[in-house]
DNA sequence: GGCCAGGTGTAAA
DNA sequence: TTTACACATGGC
């Protein structure tokens, strides 16, 4: 029945997030959230750090598609896959230019179906640029999520089935949960997500 | 030295 | 519709 509250009280008792954190992801409602989000698949942040520093005089979406690919594949070789990774953001750059003319109208007119239709972009890519870059009501599922709600007996075969299991659990809470999250429900998003990310570093959960 | 990171795309069974 | 594998660096 309550599971999903009982879940995200476990996690908030923990205290995960810092004060500073409001949103969890750095640079938040920035560019910079969808090269991290392409940047972070399968790679530690701390590597991801490393290349966004890089990165620093490219950070918006005006200046990163004056880069070429050879160069921005040498700025993200910290975070791996940079062969990929450098040809897919590029081109999901030049898309975003192209089709919404502006970031803060990509911001405000993207969608999860445009999204995936990128390369490079999969449900939990395109959930994260929803949630952080364009600040949507939508909850990212992540390896993590599967693993913690495993715990809690609640098992799914779809990426899906959990979003949708977790965002209405979240609804029908709503009246208990907004009082914490600020009437926002992109904030509860947000750190739901987060906390799950941060709980796992602490506890390193094991796919059982 | 092996395993894992804030996954995704592709191809084969 | 599932499974296997490539993609690559760096921390532990």
């Amino acid at each position: 029945m309550g599971k999903v509250l009982n879940i995200i009280e476990f996690l908030e008792k923990q205290d995960l997030l810092k004060d500073k954190d409001q949103f969890w992801w750095p640079a938040y409602g920035t560019f910079e959230v969808v090269i991290g989000a392409i940047l972070t698949q399968n790679t530690t942040w701390i590597n991801v750090e490393k290349s966004l520093k890089n990165l620093q005089n490219y950070l918006t979406l005006e200046s990163f598609i004056t880069l070429n690919l050879e160069d921005l594949k040498h700025y993200i070789i910290p975070s791996g896959f940079y062969n990929q990774k450098s040809q897919r953001l590029l081109e999901l750059a030049y898309n975003i230019k192209n089709q919404f003319n502006s970031f803060e109208n990509f911001q405000k007119n993207a969608t999860r179906i445009w999204l995936l239709e990128q390369k490079g972009i999969g449900d939990e890519t395109a959930d994260s640029i929803l949630c952080y870059c364009c600040k949507k009501d939508e909850l990212t599922i992540d390896t993590y999520t599967k693993r913690l709600l495993k715990l809690f007996d609640i098992e799914f075969k779809t990426y899906i089935q959990y979003k949708i299991y977790l965002e209405d659990g979240i609804e029908n809470n709503w009246q208990i949960l907004s009082k914490r999250y600020k009437n926002n429900k992109n904030l509860c998003y947000a750190q739901l997500h987060g906390m799950i990310v941060e709980y796992n570093k602490k506890e390193r959960l094991k796919n059982v």
